[in-house]
DNA sequence: GGTAATTGTTAAGCATGCTTGACATTCCTT
DNA sequence: AAGGAATGTCAAGCATGCTTAACAATTACC
């Protein structure tokens, strides 16, 4: 058993970390709009203090992820972009793959991308890239089959997926899957 | 951007936190064994210490997730049940997903599954149960596409996805997907 | 029944990541 | 250049979840 208690654990050792993560994106969705944001600007962006702010921002910089140059700007550094870029496409990879391919509400489909787009190891993105670009594609059989598998999926219609529905889906996947 | 500030917070706002959620995967799992584990036999299985099992199966008691008998046996609840259930299927679909679906390593898969068992919604994972029921049958359709999406994988097997390859795959998604 | 080992609990400490309030610094305006 | 507003930083506090060390309660065994 002595595995388990290391896998379990390994929630905890990532790359970076949920909160992190948003600082480096807020940045970067600053900067794609051709903005230098200062600390208020990415405290005002995430809903939190300038405290708070200031503390995550010295950490990144420790860190090597952000800069702040001389008028308070703050800049990702090219490990900084990466980490961004890599998470990013793992939020965006996850969220249209359950709102397109497995018809997840569009709410639902982006707080779940959300929470987990920090988590995912490279392989998964890499391969749920792979999925949905065969799926996307004209291949006939890919084209029958997501029209077979949205057929299959009528009877539970976004609408009618009641908490009471999808734990009884859930509830009863230990047997059925 | 008000939507963005309360959205990237959600991570934090789950039902379950992933420790908790593995204290009671663990005192599930004795269960089935049919053995009636204490607060120490939590601790060892987990890897952590008395002290630290103490004081969180004190706080799942008082949420009524956990009961000690007087013999300082560890039960769960109705409600504790339940959660193992939600959390361990998500787990097992998103393994299962990954691995015989995507062509994951098994060894990420597992990983990855561990790391999102408690974040993704009922919502995702009862689609996933149903995507996977579905390539699993015997529909033709299904059998193809799954056939000719294997062979897409081919060029990128495995053995070949170094940290470079799948970089360059997850840099290169926000402008291909 | 008594000793010894095991088990449970408490206390203090560490790390993360947030808060508020106070203070320092910077910048804008006049 | 001076005043006032905006911004950055520090300190203290809170919550989570872990640690170790000390102590208490239980269990096991002779």
């Amino acid at each position: 058993m002595e595995s388990f208690a290391t896998t379990w654990r390994a929630f905890a050792a990532n790359e970076i970390t949920h909160s992190a993560a948003h600082y480096l994106l807020a940045i970067a969705a600053f900067n794609r709009k051709g903005a230098d944001p200062r600390a208020v600007d990415v405290a005002r962006e995430l809903g939190i203090s300038r405290a708070a702010a200031s503390l995550q921002l010295r950490s990144l910089q420790e860190q090597g992820l952000v800069e702040v140059d001389t008028r308070q700007r703050l800049h990702l550094t090219r490990a900084g972009a990466d980490v961004v870029a890599r998470v990013a496409s793992k939020r965006e990879v996850v969220r249209v793959f359950l709102e397109e391919i497995l018809g997840v509400r569009p709410e639902a489909a982006a707080l779940d991308a959300c929470k987990v787009e920090h988590l995912l190891s490279e392989e998964t993105g890499a391969a749920l890239i792979r999925l949905i670009r065969f799926l996307r594609s004209q291949h006939p059989a890919a084209r029958e089959a997501l029209q077979a598998f949205k057929e299959t999926t009528a009877s539970c219609p976004p609408e009618a997926r009641c908490d009471l529905c999808t734990n009884t889906c859930l509830l009863a996947a230990g047997s059925l899957l």
